[in-house]
DNA sequence: CTTTGTAATTATGAATTCAAAATTCAGTTT
DNA sequence: AAACTGAATTTTGAATTCATAATTACAAAG
């Protein structure tokens, strides 16, 4: 008698990715001194820490070095990844190409459902203005979202390890707050391109938004 | 006293990449029932037959799997990635997009010598019409060369991801003796639109020559 | 003859152990 | 006092061992 629904499943996923996971909110955590850009990941403290062994640990820093987030020394051990100035602009810059031709691929081929489904999100974000951090995980839901109505796996694939990444910088990530309610009318063009259709004018909407993010956070964005 | 120049590196890189490297080429090589698409990964079959433990085996699985080319289901091992259609349309489509916009940012910021090289390898390759396997060979080294100069790692990487998922769809790797012409005068109008300085042409040529080599994988583009 | 339940085998996931390389620190020499 | 050599410690990389989940085989019951 198997339940169709399952409630609460036993051992959903491998150690290792439980502990990738844990090891990412930690990096993005940004405590003071602890797992910054930079800094050496310590296995047996780590391993200690979490009462796991090495094994499992070493895997999930394998799959953090494949996103980018950690970047590996022979002999020398495992470093969060330092990103500067340039790789900053380079990571926004693919997050413009890549997200811009999939906001024309939904403008192009969306159900009306998936744009209501849009639209919606874009109704919430509305209503957040105030809190920072919920407007934030609403924003990365709409990305995610549109991605995901793109339906290319790989392009999905890609723009989340680009996300990550761009989270190892400080400065994005607290967002002004005079930047919320530009970043809102950004969407609200996006959204209206979209409803009308307008494969170019979402692309170009797209760009724009992601080029912003890129000022706001102090750079300026390279020529598309 | 220490060489300038290392001679014969002892272990110059870890074990699991070097295994990785292997398994790679195994994966490509396309032997009829050996690691083609689907088939199950067996663990200690390989670990023996390397001489190896399971340990670095596992490890380099990982890796291939950050990569796209094995899928790993949990508590049922690793399985070599199977493309269907619809995989290899939005594969090409995203090395589409992405490669013309490295395309795009050659023509706008390379340097003489650097479009010297290009040309170089373009030269090559019009000598090569003869050698399926060289001129293979050749054009994905130009296509290497382009990202490089086009300076942004991180789109290189994905390139490079992208086009090994590429590789695991047989159809496309041998290319038809008419296909290679075609191939060769679409990179002869992206070199022009470079050494013309022309942006959007270069992009446009890129696209097309990507497209087209969809196409003669017997699939057809999607509409950018 | 089919189906279900249980035991045995097999393979994965994780921990532990072992080896080797790199860094550190001390001691000696110039 | 500075620098170089070498041993000790630390830490990574890899092998081995152990535990548990999953598949298969087999038997018994309907």
């Amino acid at each position: 008698m198997n339940a169709a629904v399952p409630h609460a499943r036993l051992k959903p996923r491998p150690l290792y990715e439980e502990v990738a996971e844990l090891l990412r909110q930690r990096i993005f955590a940004a405590k003071p001194n602890d797992m910054e850009p930079g800094a050496w990941i310590d296995e047996m403290k780590l391993s200690a820490e979490y009462g796991i062994s090495r094994t499992p640990l070493r895997e999930a820093i394998k799959v953090l070095a494949a996103e980018g987030l950690v970047t590996m020394k022979m002999r020398r051990g495992a470093y969060v990844t330092e990103v500067n100035e340039k790789d900053l602009r380079d990571v926004f810059h693919l997050m413009a190409v890549l997200e811009a031709d999939a906001a024309g691929t939904v403008a192009a081929t969306a159900t009306g459902s998936q744009l209501q489904g849009l639209a919606a999100l874009h109704t919430q974000l509305e209503n957040s203005t105030k809190d920072r951090v919920k407007f934030f995980a609403l924003n990365e839901a709409f990305h995610i979202q549109l991605l995901e109505v793109a339906n290319n796996k790989w392009a999905g694939q890609m723009v989340a390890d680009l996300r990550k990444v761009m989270k190892l910088n400080r400065a994005q990530s607290l967002l002004k707050t005079g930047r919320i309610n530009q970043s809102l009318a950004e969407h609200a063009a996006l959204m209206a391109a979209l409803k009308k259709r307008d494969t170019v004018g979402a692309q170009a909407a797209m760009r724009t938004h992601i080029n912003s993010g890129l000022e706001a956070a102090g750079e300026s964005p390279t020529p598309s």
